[in-house]
DNA sequence: TGTTGTGAAAACCTTCACAGCG
DNA sequence: CGCTGTGAAGGTTTTCACAACA
């Protein structure tokens, strides 16, 4: 088992949290502050106090009584924890509209992710940038994606065409892929898919949004 | 407290999972087969089969050891208890990328939930129709959102104007939110709000690509 | 006083395993 | 036999609560 830098072991949750956390951490390093309480982060994050400290003590970082966690040691920290020694290549396959919505949204972000190609089966579409981002035709995937030594994928096309495609960049060395079609990738346990599925998220929303918060289970 | 039809007490996870199911089993329904098991059933949705169940018994739905679950009868107790016994309007605000994605996205679904009216800042939007909805200045949101029966609201406007907009929505009604904006809400308890932030997500892709699954935590 | 770090408890969620039944 | 329904067990995640310290 990887043991990382020191401390426990981050879970899926604790991941999220920790690249929440880091977003508002650089936010607050900007605005000026140099340290940071438990409770502070947590209130801007949406969580208690226990939990900022526990996810902090799980990545094995110390902050002092007095002063609570130093800003920029602790962006270090989790950068150290989450990113890539280096970068990390990312390549996007369907260019409608979710794909363009997320070339807009990852045109030029933080060094250690980059979308570094795109795929598309319309021809119209491929051999052309698009919101900064080459498309290539869907033939060869597997090839390129091994040649843009990509290791994370996002899938954005339709759903009956989500498990060849993710089969693909799974071949092309892909082994974590976000997906936004509405199926159940088939995949050998090593590859960590995340799904997104937005019809599945609003029809959640709507029934709390109904229930009120009659029940406090809705609250949180 | 709301009880519902019958069984226990549904919480976020159950119904995400529930609505997985539904979409599932229409496919099911459509493909001719008039029962399922519940290790089927889970195998598509990527869940155990002591999970259907249970999720199953929440809603206080019942099969039979020798047939498995009625199909067309299990959509319906689902939609029972998803759906409002209705329709929900639902407004959208910022009609940018991410905006017309989920408008197309959403163009023609299903009859319980229909995107009524759309928000945008821009005076160039505004007042036009923007695949299939009419898009409104974001001035009168509150009464138009009242007006237009919204219950629910999706936010796709630049984090600094999530709070702002989260408030007028709320203002208008609205008791649910999607929000796409990386921006943790501030809003009374019985506002129910789900995240979705993309940055987020792709960062713990990343991070567990990049794992590999050398820890099975990775996994599921 | 106020904070952090953390063992212990509580709450929550999933799986096991088996009775019951067609 | 193979399935469902479910009490009980197991596992995970969150919170409590307090020692230690400035």
């Amino acid at each position: 088992m990887a043991d990382r830098s020191a401390g426990g072991f981050a879970t899926r949750k604790v991941v999220k949290r920790l690249s929440v956390y880091r977003r508002l951490l650089e936010r607050i390093g900007q605005a000026g502050a140099k340290n940071v309480f438990s409770h502070d982060l947590a209130a801007q994050a949406g969580v208690t106090a226990a939990q900022v400290r526990r996810d902090l003590m799980t990545i094995g970082f110390s902050g002092s009584p007095s002063r609570g966690y130093d800003v920029s040691r602790l962006v270090d920290k989790i950068g150290q924890y989450l990113d890539a020694p280096q970068w990390q290549s990312v390549v996007l396959v369907g260019v409608g509209h979710v794909g363009q919505a997320l070339l807009a949204y990852f045109s030029g972000r933080g060094p250690h992710l980059a979308i570094t190609g795109a795929f598309d089966a319309d021809p119209g579409k491929v051999n052309r940038v698009i919101q900064g981002c080459r498309c290539y035709p869907v033939d060869d995937m597997e090839a390129r994606v091994r040649q843009l030594g990509a290791e994370v994928g996002i899938i954005a096309v339709p759903g009956d065409a989500a498990q060849h495609t993710a089969l693909q960049l799974m071949r092309g060395g892909v082994r974590g892929i976000l997906n936004f079609a509405p199926t159940h990738l088939r995949l050998p346990e090593y590859v960590y898919v995340e799904n997104v599925d937005i019809t599945v998220l609003l029809e959640r929303v709507a029934f709390f949004a109904r229930q009120g918060s009659l029940d406090k289970e809705a609250v949180r």
